[in-house]
This record gives structure tokens, C-alpha cells and sequence, in this order.
DNA sequence: TTGTATGCGTTATCAT
DNA sequence: ATGATAACGCATACAA
């Protein structure tokens, strides 16, 4: 494996000559610059990447830990961080995060002198694991309440997604609308649930307890509930499930008992994911930017590694938009436009 | 930001000792280890990464340049990637790929000393290129066409499964099949073109280039293709897309042209995205263990660091399995069963 | 325009 | 069991 030496002796000139070719910096004559890359070449000499940063003490790399790197919602998170991030130069080091506080420490330790900030997503952290990040790693979170840390975070807007979604269905004229909430101690879930009730009480229609069913944000959760649902005296007449996975499964379990959606019970979901417009019915849903979170998530990072001096924390927020379909009665079918992304096999 | 000289001199030992304590190797006294973890703590220390794979040659990172990032092929591949790597105690690097050789050579370049080993998918690869990587550094191609190098591959086996599908077909008593092609130039593509006209042959069936339309793996595609295949007379009795995008968009161009699948046309894909399943009707395709491609290459990888010296080039296949549903006349409804995976949300 | 020398934070070698 | 010190590969201040 060359080495800045190798080259230097091969073209006949000192290591600092090569290296100010390779970084660009300070002034070489052409016709040098020129023989250093031939041998170079020739050598496949590429710059040490760890050597450099040991120096420049920047490694152009973000650190990425994740809950989870399966299904659309990171896919499409770790979309938006990369496109983000690429074009300010950056590559991206992934890893899932593990389970609890210590392993989730260990994981950022481990990124110490590897990146130069770190986006982290973790139900598991709360603000003394991020006392214990090693000093001077900026960090920004992602969906992560701060729990009164004072870091950088960027946080989906649930309540108003999910106020608006119930507020959508007591337009329609429903006044029994049960929940399918997230997964216990969730925090985006217990915010779905927060604007759920914000919206029913804002209607002057009375809280009930049995209509909110517990759920854990999968399918098999979203059928058991609906189950539950459809077994009361009477039934609900509308149903908000706080991600559409669980309204997936809800829709299977409505479906297999006959019931008619929306005609008998109206169903919207959150997140607009994907496969939420080739439902049958297509699924009402809310939509999250979520590429916009790995994005905001970027710039706010690069910003607090270029400002290092405090800046007090930043916290962004980004905004839903609800889409409504035929689960909650669009007058029109509509039909899933020809997607133009790109094929799965390439 | 502390580092080992600080922690060496608040606990008032040698730095040699701090190192002995955080790698593990070498004795210490456990009261003398003791101490220094409590100084590392307080000075919030962890050791640098760079530094340390500077003189121990090893990053513990894997490189994973991948020509895009999105949709469920690539979720997939990279979740599989993971937990492999993960499991071997690596870190993984990801980076699209860049548009043509120099750029994918350059990035390649940039991971020079941050990576122990390279993941490399990309159409735009060939042998010379694959000459210019640093020399020394460890790769392993992933779908992508070795192009007469001598490096580790792992492919998946599409003729196999084309032709399955199309014998599929066959075995339903269709002649007239068309295809739909996946890109232009695309391996993966030319394989499953290969299987199809394969299966045709072996049935006696001549082969027929009207009925062999160009498409590029999208739905908009897949949507167009099969607009023109409809106009055809005689219509073809079944259509084969090279990949489920694709088959989605005839899907939908059939249907609006009021055509009964499979009764009057039968759809057959490739990929099995999850999406499939939840077609009306639901598709027959070929299912790939798109993850098993990122585990499999990851554990080449792993074995190619561990046994530098030569061990020829290794190439392997992950195989296919036809999935029949309603598209191509499975007798009864398959009723997607609640999907067990976690919801978007987390 | 180019070369020399120093240091980045760590581990490994060799003493003690 | 612990310490002193030389690498690791590179960038940069300073000298020439």
C-alpha cells in the first residue's frame, strides 16, 4: 500500500510537495504537479483518509445512528440525509443504534475521531446519555424529544398532523371516532394522541377512553384493535390509526368482517407512506416529509460543526399535510398516478 | 476535547497504560484501571478512531458505495449489509455512487483509509476502472457485471428465475408472451431477457421481437410498454415485466383499459417488493433475497480482509423463487397476512 | 517554488 | 505491572 513517501521518492521530491498536490493547498510548478501524479498513478497512491483527518481534524464524514434501517420511513430518511449531506461534501457512517442507554453510548464512542457530528434517532436516549457523549461531538437528534437537553433536534409536527386528520373526520360528520394509538412510552405517538383529543375536545365531543385502543404502529396490532373496535355497541364510526401500518392492518380486519370502508367506517391513517395510495381503498393518510427530516436534520449538523461556539439549541419542526383518499371518502377514485421513481432492481 | 495525554496526566500514569486500559490488550492493575476510567469519564474521553486505526491498519469500517439509496430494493440490500456487519462488530460507510468511472474512482479514492473493504454496485464499473482502486484495498462486486476482473461478485440469478416464470406462463397454456425489458445496458436486465427467450426456445415457442418491448424498471415504464403491447393484434395472452415496478404500471394500464387480469391477460414480475402482494389482483413474481446479496457480500468481504494473499476470485449466486398469485390465475384470493414488521414510524 | 521538521492521538516495542 | 519512545501517514509553519 503506497504512501505519500513512496511517491515523494519515486518522483524525485519531498512529501510536503505530494501532499500540497493532493490537498490543493499552497502552490506547486505544473510540470511537478504533473510528474507527482504520474507516479502516483502508477503507484495507485490515494491519499490516507484517517492520516489526513488525524491532522486536519475535520474527517468529512457524518455519523448516523438509527433505531432501525428497515422500511420506507428510513429508507426515505436516510435518502434525504444523504442527498443533503453529499452535496456539502459529506459521506455518511450508518449504524443502527442499540437497544438501551449503554449500548447507545458505546455506539457514539465508537464514532469518536471518525465523524464530525452525529444525527441521532433513539427512543433510548434521554439527557444524561447525551452528557455522556464524548465533548466536543456536536450532536443533532431527530425525532428524539430532547428530554431538556440542550442539543439541536428536529421533530415531526404530530400534533397538528393528527388534529387536523380528526378534524378532517368530524367534518364528514362523525362523532364516535376511536384511535389506534402508537407504541407505549412513543413519543411521536403520545403526540398523535395529544392532537386525537386536542380535535375531539376543540368539537365539543366528550373524550372516550374505550375508543382509544392500544396499538404498537404494526399491521397485526392495526388488526387487532380494529377487531376490538368492530366487537362495540355501537360502533365507532370513524377510525384514526397513529401510523398507517396499524391502518393497513385495520383495513384486513374491516375487510374480512364485511365491513364497507368508508361507507360504515371511515379509516385514515399517518405518514403517507408508499403503499398508502395503492390500498383498496386508498388510504387517507398524513403526510410527513420525512426526506425533509434527514435533510434539516444535515444542514443544522453542519451548522454546529461550522459554529462550534454556542449557538443555543435549535429546534426545527416539520410540517404534515393531509391527503385525503377514498378510506374517508373522497368523492373520487383516485387512481395511483404512474410513479416515476426508479425500479427496485436498480 | 481530552485525549490519552490528558487522561494519562489527571490519573497520573503513562499514556501507555490509558491505551492498555481502553484496547483491552496488555495487564493493568484493576485499581490502577480503575482510576483512569474514572478520569476518562469525567473528561468525557473516548479514543479517537483515526489515531487508532492509523498504527493498528484496521478501521473496522466497511465502504458501501451504492449507485442509489432509495426505494425497497436498496432498504432491503442495505439492512442486510448491516446486520452482517454489525454482527462482525463493523461499521459501514455508505455513499452513492457517482455518476460514470471517474467519479465512482474518486469516491472510491476518498474511502482510502477510513474502510477496511469496499462493497461496490454500480452499472457503470468495469475492469479498468477496478484497476485504479488503492491498491490493497479489498472489494467485493454486488450485481454488478465483473467484467473479466478478478474480484469477489455476488450476482443474483436471473436467468434462472426469468425462466421460471416464463415456463410459468408456459404451463398455463399462454404462447403469445411478451416482455417488458428492464434498462438498457443493464445487466440484470439482459439476464432475465436471456431466461425468458430461453424458456420460449426449450417450449418450441418461436421468438417474436414486436413482442419484446423496451422499458427501463419504472412504472411509467411498465405503464407505456404495456399501452402498446395492448394495441397489438392479437394481443399477447401474458406479459412478463422484467422487473414488479414495471408490472405495477401495466397493471394499471390494463385495468384502464378495462382489461380482466389474468383472465384475459396474465402479469408476471420480478423482485417481489412488498408491494406486490397488495396489487388487485395481487402479482406472481420472482422473489429475490435482496438481503441475503448485502450478507453474502459482506461475508466475501469479511474473508477477503481476513486472507489478503490470494484465494481466487469467488462468485456467487443468490437464487430466485416463483411466487404465484392471482395475476397469473392462483385458484384463490391470497389475502395479504398482517405484516409483522414494523410500522414507518420507527 | 520547494524542502525540513514537527505534531496530530494512538498503539507497539522494549525497557524497567 | 508500568513507563519511555518510536512509529503510523499526513499537513503545515518555517526556512531556503
Amino acid at each position: 500500500m503506497a504512501t505519500i513517501k513512496d511517491v515523494a521518492r519515486e518522483a524525485s521530491v519531498s512529501v510536503a510537495t505530494v501532499s500540497r498536490v493532493f490537498s490543493g493547498a499552497g502552490v506547486v510548478r505544473e510540470v511537478t504537479a504533473r510528474r507527482v501524479r504520474d507516479v502516483a498513478r502508477a503507484l495507485r497512491y490515494a491519499p490516507h483518509g484517517g492520516a489526513r483527518s488525524l491532522i486536519t481534524r475535520r474527517t468529512h464524514t457524518l455519523g448516523v445512528l438509527l433505531p432501525d434501517l428497515y422500511g420506507e420511513f428510513f429508507s426515505e430518511l436516510i435518502h434525504g440525509i444523504d442527498v443533503t449531506a453529499r452535496r456539502e461534501g459529506y459521506h455518511i457512517l450508518v449504524s443502527r443504534s442499540w437497544e438501551g442507554r449503554t449500548e447507545i453510548e458505546e455506539a457514539m464512542r465508537a464514532m469518536k475521531g471518525r465523524v464530525d457530528g452525529l444525527l441521532l434517532m433513539s427512543p433510548d436516549v434521554d439527557a444524561e446519555s447525551l452528557g455522556n457523549i464524548p465533548q466536543g461531538l456536536p450532536v443533532v437528534l431527530l425525532c428524539t424529544p430532547a428530554g431538556g437537553a440542550t442539543v439541536d433536534s428536529i421533530m415531526i409536527d404530530n400534533f397538528r398532523g393528527a388534529r387536523e386528520m380528526v378534524r378532517h373526520l368530524i367534518s364528514l360528520g362523525h362523532r364516535r371516532i376511536a384511535i389506534i394509538k402508537g407504541a407505549a412510552g412513543n413519543y411521536d405517538a403520545a403526540e398523535r394522541l395529544r392532537g386525537y383529543r386536542a380535535a375531539l375536545r376543540d368539537a365539543g365531543i366528550d373524550l372516550d377512553r374505550a375508543l382509544e385502543r392500544d396499538g404498537d404502529f404494526t399491521e397485526a396490532g392495526g388488526y387487532a384493535a380494529a377487531a376490538e373496535l368492530l366487537s362495540m355497541t355501537p360502533r365507532p364510526a370513524a377510525i384514526f390509526a397513529a401510523n398507517d401500518s396499524m391502518a393497513i392492518g385495520a383495513l384486513s380486519a374491516l375487510r374480512e368482517s364485511g365491513v364497507r370502508v368508508p361507507d360504515e367506517i371511515a379509516v385514515g391513517g399517518f405518514d403517507d407512506i408508499p403503499l398508502a395510495r395503492y390500498m383498496d381503498p386508498p388510504l387517507s393518510s398524513v403526510r410527513v416529509a420525512i426526506a425533509d427530516i434527514g435533510a434539516l436534520g444535515v444542514e443544522a449538523l453542519l451548522d454546529s460543526i461550522m459554529h462550534k461556539n454556542g449557538r443555543g439549541p435549535q429546534k426545527k419542526r416539520v410540517s404534515t399535510e393531509l391527503v385525503v383518499r377514498r378510506s374517508t371518502g373522497a368523492p373520487y377514485a383516485e387512481r395511483p398516478p404512474p410513479n416515476r421513481r426508479k425500479g427496485i432492481s436498480r
